[in-house]
DNA sequence: TTCTTTATTGATTGACGCGTCAATAAAAAA
DNA sequence: TTTTTTATTGACGCGTCAATCAATAAAGAA
């Protein structure tokens, strides 16, 4: 009984299935037929709908990218001091969405991806491009442009590290001290560049 | 023609091989055949020395743990300061064995696998916790306690993001960069509670 | 020399997973 | 009503890969 405009709800369906798969598996290396179940289909629509399994990774990341970019971009609507910008930008890193021990574990899982796939290393140097200058543009109102890329790098990196220590789920930080650790360092950098 | 006495130079050679293996790939989503041959031996060798694939990484990551562990061991030696033992902790994650492109690959690699293995994320916390109670005990002759458990928090973050951001090899930081990333970080915290 | 242990591999098996295809069914167009 | 388009799936072929096994060969022990 196949009603029509369904392309749209199983791309969606199937993009939220293979997140979940990954997040649940913790890494790519789910089924075609897991993520189709998973979406309450058979395997050979998921196919139909995104040809290889590639293209079907590659645009769940793509979602993801557009998420993580939707939050930012709603959250920096409000912040108007360059202080404020910056807290928005550690925020959206460590919201209930983009901090979610599914979307986590996906990430990681295609930061290893992308290692051989040029196509998704393309599509996250995009986003580490897009959050570095981002923290550069707010962090060059608080001090010199030279110090303010090498400070980004900082907090780029040590939310990176948070994630994977989120992702491993040990000593897993809640989402209030990881930013606190960020807020901190944040901070220090601005007090120790403030007082010439 | 077998001499005998092979099983440890095999066993070496192999567990070498698969760190080359899945550094060059990005992942462990190599075959017994690529790792096999790599080390110059067939696959059927492989099984016969470490039995089924999982052994073999397991025994690949207790190895890198433990090259690890001993070029700690050797840089601690010479530290005697609270600070000389920060750097050299700091000194043994960017060193050219440890920071190497392989090498980092593979353990990016292996934290992913940890979200599956339970094995595998034992031994990824013996080491995380290893080097939280080092950078702690380090700290803590410079600071209150419960700062210093933080502040050692920090720090393993920021050493966990540049190792991606190293695997990912765009704006691949450079070792030194990346030293003096962390210590900056560590200088700045230090300084921030001394005057009181 | 004969036997046992160690080293080594080619061939094989069995499972598994991607991608394809033909077939079915219903909605919409002709 | 016939035809075309959209939705959907079960079955299958093909390739890959982990793991096993029987066979070969040399070194040392008996």
């Amino acid at each position: 009984m196949p009603k029509l405009g369904m392309e749209p709800l199983r791309r969606r369906a199937l993009i939220d299935a293979t997140v979940a798969a990954i997040g649940e598996h913790g890494s790519l290396d789910v089924t075609m037929s897991q993520i189709a179940g998973r979406a309450g289909v058979s395997s050979a629509l998921a196919h139909h709908y995104f040809g290889a399994k590639d293209d079907l990774l590659r645009a769940t990341m793509r979602s993801l990218l557009a998420d993580l970019g939707r939050e930012l971009r709603a959250r920096l609507a409000g912040a108007t001091t360059p202080r404020a910008r910056l807290s928005a930008i550690v925020a959206v890193n460590f919201s209930a969405q983009q901090f979610g021990e599914e979307v986590v574990a996906a990430w990681l899982a295609f930061y290893v991806e992308a290692q051989r796939s040029p196509e998704m290393r393309r599509l996250l140097n995009v986003y580490a491009r897009r959050l570095h200058s981002n923290l550069t543009a707010a962090l060059a109102g608080l001090m010199p442009r030279s110090e303010a890329i090498h400070v980004a790098e900082g907090i780029a990196a040590m939310i990176d590290g948070l994630y994977i220590r989120r992702a491993l789920k040990n000593g897993a930080p809640d989402p209030v001290s990881a930013i606190a650790l960020v807020e901190d360092y944040v901070a220090l950098q601005i007090a120790s560049k403030e007082h010439r």
